[in-house]
DNA sequence: CATCAGGGCCCTG
DNA sequence: CAGGGCCCTGAT
């Protein structure tokens, strides 16, 4: 195993722990990542290839500066192909790993005009304030992330949690790096063979056709990452909602997270429409049209960001305190 | 023991 | 456009 480290100097102002931590994401037991306030970790596939990367806060909020450790070459993966025997990491494939950390973790994002926005509307000011800087990051690539969209769909946190896990045992890749073991999501060539039957038996449902159709139709580049991320929210939408499994949920998970729209509002889904009516209007529940309505009107192009901000400060909270509405609404 | 809904989506009529 | 069915699981 080798070892690069660089430095990165995101836009400023930049909010670490808000960055690299999302409390209201899943937490599985077999880990993608890892998180201290100050220092993050995680499996990145870059091209084939996958990295270890160790990211530390080595500045402030004004004055943003990243430490990037990254470790390639593991000795332990299945998948030989992943490594390629050279010890020196090349210069192009360094720049590689560094615009794609920029574009998963927006460290180019130039917030000012939300940061206005946010001053208008003093309800959530505080809110606001207390993650200034923070973006809407996605440690994973479209694929990854889309795994992780259709095991969420119409199931309990604890079987989606099962249901990943499954697939992670069985077809992830595993590897120790800064004495830690992670895993990460395959490539979809690496499911190219496995039958709809062997997924099945990993109880994942009917979601095992879905996977399968999808995996195909990434190997057949029928869905492009990196045109769907020039493309207008719009097209890009029109592109996921063509995929087999994919409807207005899963579609509006990844252009918000994946594919950095910040005005992917469109849709509501009914267990976040409850937690939307206690944030928004201390009432147990509010039509999803008045919700979206009152959103857009305050928040315009950033709607589904502010609401980020809103959503993730909850469950920071949740981790101190027991809020017993959220309790009831998030159903492990 | 049976029944049911769940952090959606597909398909049919 | 509405509504039934889908895999499986834990709750009732």
């Amino acid at each position: 195993m080798t070892i690069n480290s660089f430095f990165l100097y995101p836009k400023s102002p930049f909010h670490f722990d808000g960055t690299f931590h999302k409390p209201s994401h899943f937490p599985n037991k077999l880990p993608l990542d890892d998180w201290q306030p100050g220092k993050y970790w995680q499996l990145m596939r870059v091209g084939e290839k996958l990295f270890g990367l160790r990211i530390e806060d080595r500045g402030d909020v004004y004055n943003p500066k990243l430490k990037v450790t990254a470790y390639f070459n593991f000795d332990n993966l299945r998948d030989d192909r992943l490594k390629d025997g050279k010890t020196k990491l090349p210069q192009s494939e360094l720049e590689l790993i560094k615009k794609e950390i920029i574009y998963r973790y927006e460290l180019d994002q130039d917030l000012s005009d939300f940061i206005k926005l946010t001053k208008k509307n003093k309800r959530f000011t505080p809110v606001f304030n207390r993650w200034l800087g923070m973006r809407n990051s996605c440690e994973h690539n479209l694929y990854e992330l889309l795994i992780i969209s259709i095991v969420l769909q119409n199931a309990t946190v604890h079987r989606s949690v099962q249901m990943l896990d499954n697939l992670l045992v069985k077809y992830g890749d595993q590897t120790e790096f800064d004495h830690k073991k992670f895993y990460a999501i395959w490539r979809p060539e690496n499911l190219k063979y496995v039958s709809e039957q062997k997924l099945r038996n990993l109880k994942i449902g009917y979601r095992a056709k879905f996977i399968k159709r999808l995996t195909e139709d990434f190997i057949d580049k029928k869905v492009d990452e990196f045109s769907l991320r020039k493309m207008t929210k719009e097209s890009a939408r029109n592109e996921l909602m063509k995929l087999y499994g994919v409807g207005p949920e899963t579609s509006r998970i990844l252009l918000f997270e994946a594919l950095h729209h910040y005005d992917a509002f469109d849709h509501i889904a009914p267990w976040q429409q409850k937690i939307y009516s206690q944030l928004f209007y201390n009432q147990p529940l509010v039509s999803a049209n008045k919700i979206k309505k009152d959103i857009i009107k305050h928040y315009g192009r950033y709607s589904m960001l502010a609401v980020h901000y809103i959503w993730e400060d909850i469950f920071w909270r949740r981790k101190n305190e027991k809020i017993d509405w959220l309790e009831k609404e998030i159903r492990l």
